[in-house]
DNA sequence: TGGGTAATGAATAAAAATATCAAAACGCTG
DNA sequence: CAGCGTTTTGATATTTTTATTCATTACCCA
């Protein structure tokens, strides 16, 4: 059991949910899946693998609630379909306007999101994504 | 006929399109609609009104040519569809993680997108992307 | 270990994105 | 400015993705 799923069991206990198998499931292969930003139907295949008659729904379901907790990261980059990713360190991305396909970039680049106003008053910031843009060498 | 409009015809010609009413249509509302973000069904209803005949699949066809030619931007922000604005000027979006409303922040953070890595090597860089995520007034 | 309740599985609904194709419209060319 | 090849439209259908429903299952606390 990695340090995910530890932190997944105390959040969910928490927050008034439960800890099922499908859940540290889904976590788990996201974990695994790092750098590959699988969109929801992949994850449900991946997951299929070790559980095969688990359903496409609570794979769904699953993805928005470990979102809710922070453990997973939804991406989405122009294209009609959300990436997940597991929520490790801050790190950024790279995609291609042409294939779609994303990358992590080696160096984070760091905002100071402490100054953001709207309409002339300060605004409290949670998060912030930034992400590049561009054509990869196979689609140049 | 305003300055975007102008700009359109130009590239439209230039790349082998025709020009349209229904292209420049699309266009002139979605550029009255600054700081809107509206989403392409919206944009559909707006442009109904000027011209009540118009097919979704036609406003839709025009708002992927319009980002093509770079004359539209498409954002997302973690809500199961894109919203659009007219390319103006540099600026960054805050949007609210609950009601999912989106807004222009004051000024626009600058990030030099010229030293982006991948496994290594540099990527070139044709745009990037930064927006602030957090709870509105109303959703605290 | 029993029982209240959250979660699952299976199916389906709803929303959003995209494709198809005959008919219409654009705009070049003479 | 009229004819014509080609692009674009309108209308509709299809696909993809997201979200919901509800009876049954399975957590987990007392």
């Amino acid at each position: 059991m990695n340090k995910n799923i530890k932190t997944l069991n105390q959040k969910i206990k928490q927050q008034g949910y439960r800890m099922t198998r499908q859940r540290e499931i889904v976590l788990d292969e996201l974990s695994k899946a790092k750098g590959r930003h699988p969109k929801a139907d992949e994850i449900y295949q991946m997951v299929r693998k070790r559980m095969p008659h688990i359903s496409f729904g609570t794979v769904y379901r699953n993805l928005r609630l470990l979102k809710e907790l922070g453990l997973v990261r939804e991406l989405c980059f122009g294209k009609s379909f959300s990436r997940f990713e597991a929520s490790v360190d801050n790190h950024q991305h790279f995609s291609c306007m042409t294939c779609g396909k994303v990358v992590d970039i080696d160096e984070p680049f760091e905002v100071s999101a402490s100054n953001v106003y709207v309409g002339g008053k300060p605004i409290e910031v949670d998060e912030y994504r930034l992400e590049f843009y561009g054509r990869c060498d196979d689609c140049r």
